[in-house]
Parts: structure tokens; C-alpha cells; sequence
DNA sequence: CTGAAAGCGCTTACAG
DNA sequence: CTGAAAGCGCTTACAG
């Protein structure tokens, strides 16, 4: 077979120039009837592609968007991811996707590696690095839409769900309920920790007890939602609600009610957070806070391909996306 | 801030020429000592990053890869992702990821873009095309790993799961508890249908009873198998067990038993296959067939960057993973 | 041990 | 309506 053609091959075979086969394909200027109808000819028979690499070197615009996430495994991802993707495919951009683990290190080299390959924007669903470091490594004119995060001051678009409204809705639920003593099981240490700031928040103000070893950090899974669990739970005063940062601890959590033979929700109710597929289907089915993980892809794709027109001197934009609470059966 | 440096801003400021930049960088030539030092420093200086974009076009490698697969919001990809992204990420490889719903306009789509992208290998979990329209659309030397797929001849590194070995143990099985008929919930139509032909097998030995109208086809998703279960279980006459080409599937089948007050194991036994991670949280706890989804990312990255070594001269490998069944509560 | 020059495959001023 | 030439930012023969 033939090795892949190039813009002179499909000159030489329509007898133009180059130019005016790139004018014909990208009708950027006028070219004659005549004329276009040989090129397209030409191209048709050679199968001629354009190198989209060259193009983006000529042009310094690769069509080319990251997406840079924890875990695409985490079931809350791929929900969002595909919203995005679906969002952008129509404007031709394909995303280049990172895993960072939410460590601050993959964070960072995830950022630098999608800058060097001189993508045209970046969503990140960030956990550890400030607005700051990130425009340090990107640089200031680079459209990117951070979700979730809010550290330090806002250089960047941003997309947040109102974690609190749908948190202050179970605390009160559970306060409504006769819960008195409530415990919170968090992701990791310094993953900005803004579901349990709005929890304590909310707890707070209707004069709940949360006592400090009542609160927990842990890995966003259901392991880590379980170790943590055991632990709190095995403490001489325990509390009747516990609620988590995801939907995978909570389950995890439950695993140990179980384990513990601690009946749910008479003896424990458990919320989790995302509202994942997943959360319907688990016995109890598991109450819990939606995380409108589709809509924030989508709310990205806008948000980037916008910013991406506009250029960097328009004002940032924050987008608020609704989380409500969901009762099922764990509370 | 400055904009982004170009190598000739580094040899500058070093005062040596690009050339030996380039060699200081890459290790490919030798460099004296004091050289190289006043390079690396002046790379510190400028935060110089070598644009990847111009490095690709010169080398004709872009270190990129393509994952292209139905629709990463399906479970069963997500874990075969990351093991995908995880195995090539310490060569320096990034991965683009496109769905294409199992369309065959979308699979040709997708495979186009990618080639005109440049790639260096592409992952393809193919439902609707051929190896031959594939290699049509690639050309021969271009690094595909194939997952899943066996139609016509074979033209790239394949990854199959040995689903007949899960299937029979599972047709086996409900044997042995005494069912005689039998009922599948397939995939789409012209999705390839190799889970079905192997159950037919497996149903076929044991002289089971397979109905016509006992076999549907409907998209992978929880909603399609609660539209072609409601359908198959309200025949006059109707299976004793269900086998189901996916769990998504399966879990609507369940779904549509207890909507028609069917009890399940006791009136419908129901299988699945693939074991994603909701299997052992539904009520009943999903009885299923292991896909190993993480082992199969890890070994489409192996092969993909062996190939990529080779060369399109060696021949092609094909490895197959291991299936089988696991019993929980729903059969 | 180092550099000048060509070239990867495009697009786009500039010119006619 | 069309073309010749420059240039995007690198790497790599070729030369000394």
C-alpha cells in the first residue's frame, strides 16, 4: 500500500499549487469551479488526508482539549467525561485524558505534559493545586475551566456544584429526624475538603454534636470508606448519622455497619454524596446528594469552547450547578 | 508573563547553537560537561519546555495513543481505561479517547481522525467493524490493538476474553440445578454476537431448550434489558433462567422480573457477565461472568508498545484472558 | 566537541 | 483566480 499522501502529491496530481489545494479544502479564499472540482478529485483518488500535525504547528491550534481527573475508574468520572467529550466532538476536538490520583504531583506533571503538547484548553477537576500554581504552569493565556475547586483567587473559568445546599438539605433531614450526634467521613487530607466545611457549617447551625473523632479522612472508595468506619464506629460513643464525601465511602461505610452488625439506618443512617448508578442499587438502597456529574461535563465543554472564542481577556465566568438530597433508604 | 520559549531563546542565552541544545536535552549526542551545564541552566532560567508539537512533525512520532470504544459512561471501560493509560503512561505516552456508541460511522470516524492525528498505536474495543475495513482505513503499518473483536481475517494484535469458558461453566451450572429452559438478552444486533453464539453452544450440548423468541437483542444499558426482559417474560410460556450478554443488561432484566412480581432465583434464575463493580451490590447480589476489564487494559498496553518496538513486520499476537463464573445470589 | 542547513507537512501573508 | 516563498519549532544527517 501507499505510504500517506501529501498536500503536493494532490497539487501534483491536480496540477495547482499547494496553496490553492489548501485554499480549496479550507475555503478560505475563493477558488475556481474548475479547479476545486480536480482537487477534490485528486484528493479523492489518493486518499489524501491532511496532516493534522503540520496544521496545528502551521496554526498553533491543535483541536486538541485534557482532561485531567483523579481516577476515571471513580464511577463519577466517566459520566462527566462523556458529557464533555459529546460537548466538544462537534467543534472537532478529541481530549487527551490524565489520571493524577489527586496528588499534587501528578497534578502538576499532568498540567506541564498537556501544556508541551500545546493543547487548546484544559478541564481539570482539581483537588491539590491552587489557581495560582496552575496558572504558573500554564501560563496566563490558556482557557481552563477548573471544577469543583476554589482555593485562592479565581484565574480561571470555574464550575462548581452547590455542594452546601444539597449538605444543609440532609442535616436538617437527619436533625428533622431526632439525629443528634453526626459524623463525617471525608476524602484525604488536603483535597480541599469544601463538603466538610459546608457539613460542619450546616451541623453547626442547628446545634448538632459533631464530636472531632467523629470526622474521618480517607481515600474516595469504598475501602477506604470502610476502614474508616470500622474505626469511628468502634470509638465507646458512637454517632446515629454519618455522612460522606462520596458515594463509594458511604457504601464502604455500610460494609462496615454490616460487618459490625449495625442495622441501617435504625441503629445508623448514611448518606453519601454523587448519586452514582450504583447508588440505587445497593441494599439499602443509599441516600444520598446528586453530584450532576453529566451536566458538569457539558457545562465544561461550554464553558471551554466559549472561552476559547472570547480569548483570555474576558471576564472569568463561574457556572453553580444544583446537588439536592435524594432519600432512599440508609437515612 | 513571557510567552512560551522556543529552543533558539535557550541557545541564546546559553551561547551555543540549537543543535546542541537539542543534544544537551535528548542525550543523543555527547555534550562537554560545561556545556551542557550552561544549557540545563539557561533551560532553568527560561522554563523552556520543547514544544511536542514540533518534535512529532520532525520525528514522526507524536506519542499518542487512541482509545476507541461504545461509551466510556458504560462501566466496564472505565476499568479497562485506566490499566490502559496507566501501562503506556512511563513510556510517555498520552491516550485520546473517543466513543462511538458502537456505530459503524462512528468507528470509521473515530479511526480516520485518529490516523489524521498522527497516532502511534490505537486500542479499538470494535463492535461493527471488520479487521479488513480497519486496515483499509489505517493502512497496514499502523500499531492496532483489537479487543474483543474476531470477524474475518485476522490484521492486528487481538485481545480476546474467552467468554465460551465463563458461558459454559454458567450454562453448566444452571443445568445441573435442574433448568431446562433457557432464555439470552444479546447485545444489538450486529454487535458481533459472540457471546451469543457461544451460549447457543454451551445451551446447544446439554440439549437445553432455547425458544426463538427467548433470545432478544437490546443496547448494553440497564434500560434496554427492562424493555427486552418485559417483552420476553410476558410470552404465554416463558424460561426458567436468563443468561444476558452484560451485567448492565442483567441488572434490568431484575428489574423487569420484580416489576412482574417474579421472583429471583426461585422463578427467574438471571446471569450476567462482565462483574463490574454494581454486580455485588444489587439485591440479589448479581451471579455473573468475570471480564477481566483491568487485565484487559493492561495487556492492550503491552501489546500496543511491543508492537510499536517491532514493527508492523512481526507477526501478530493474540492473547486471550481468562473468564469465569461467580456465584452470588441471583442464580 | 559543536554548528549550519535541510526538512517534517502544512498555512498564509505577499504578489501578480 | 492562482502561486512562490516564508515559517511554525523542532531534530538530524552532514561536516569540520
Amino acid at each position: 500500500m501507499v505510504p500517506s499522501r501529501r498536500i503536493a502529491d494532490v497539487a501534483a496530481e491536480a496540477g495547482v499549487s499547494p496553496t490553492t489545494v489548501s485554499h480549496a479544502l479550507s475555503g478560505r479564499r475563493p477558488v475556481a469551479p474548475a479547479t476545486r472540482a480536480r482537487i477534490l478529485n485528486a484528493v479523492e483518488r489518493l486518499d489524501y488526508r491532511p496532516d493534522r500535525l503540520a496544521t496545528s504547528l502551521r496554526t498553533q491550534r491543535t483541536q486538541t482539549l485534557a482532561l485531567i481527573i483523579p481516577d476515571i475508574a471513580n464511577p463519577y468520572y466517566p459520566a462527566s467525561a462523556r458529557a464533555l467529550l459529546d460537548g466538544v466532538n462537534d467543534a472537532g476536538f478529541m481530549t487527551l485524558i490524565a489520571n493524577t490520583d489527586g496528588d499534587p504531583e501528578g497534578e502538576r506533571a499532568a498540567l506541564q505534559e498537556m501544556v508541551a503538547r500545546r493543547v487548546d484548553g484544559i478541564v481539570m477537576h482539581s483537588l491539590a493545586t491552587s489557581t495560582a500554581d496552575l496558572r504558573r504552569i500554564v501560563g496566563p493565556d490558556l482557557p481552563v475551566v477548573v471544577v469543583g475547586g476554589l482555593s485562592g483567587l479565581i484565574a480561571t473559568d470555574l464550575v462548581v456544584t452547590a455542594d452546601s445546599v444539597g449538605l444543609g438539605e440532609a442535616v436538617k433531614y437527619l436533625h428533622g429526624n431526632g439525629v443528634r450526634d453526626l459524623g463525617f467521613v471525608d476524602g484525604p487530607e488536603g483535597n480541599g475538603m469544601y463538603r466538610l466545611v459546608a457539613f460542619l457549617g450546616a451541623a453547626h447551625a442547628l446545634g448538632l454534636n459533631v464530636q472531632d473523632d467523629w470526622i474521618r479522612h480517607t481515600p474516595f472508595t469504598r475501602e477506604g470508606g470502610f476502614a474508616a468506619a470500622m474505626s469511628l464506629l468502634h470509638g465507646d460513643r458512637r454517632p446515629a448519622a454519618i455522612m460522606c464525601a462520596n458515594d463509594l465511602i458511604a457504601i464502604g461505610v455500610m460494609d462496615a455497619a454490616r460487618a459490625l452488625n449495625i442495622r441501617i439506618p435504625e441503629d445508623l443512617a448514611v448518606i453519601g454524596f454523587d448519586d452514582i448508578e450504583t447508588a440505587a442499587l445497593v441494599t439499602p438502597q443509599l441516600t444520598t446528594i446528586t453530584n450532576p456529574a453529566s451536566l458538569t461535563g457539558a457545562t465544561c465543554a461550554e464553558l471551554l469552547l466559549e472561552r476559547i472564542v472570547l480569548g483570555a481577556d474576558a471576564p472569568y465566568v463561574t457556572r453553580v450547578l444544583p446537588t439536592s438530597l435524594v432519600l432512599r433508604e440508609s437515612a
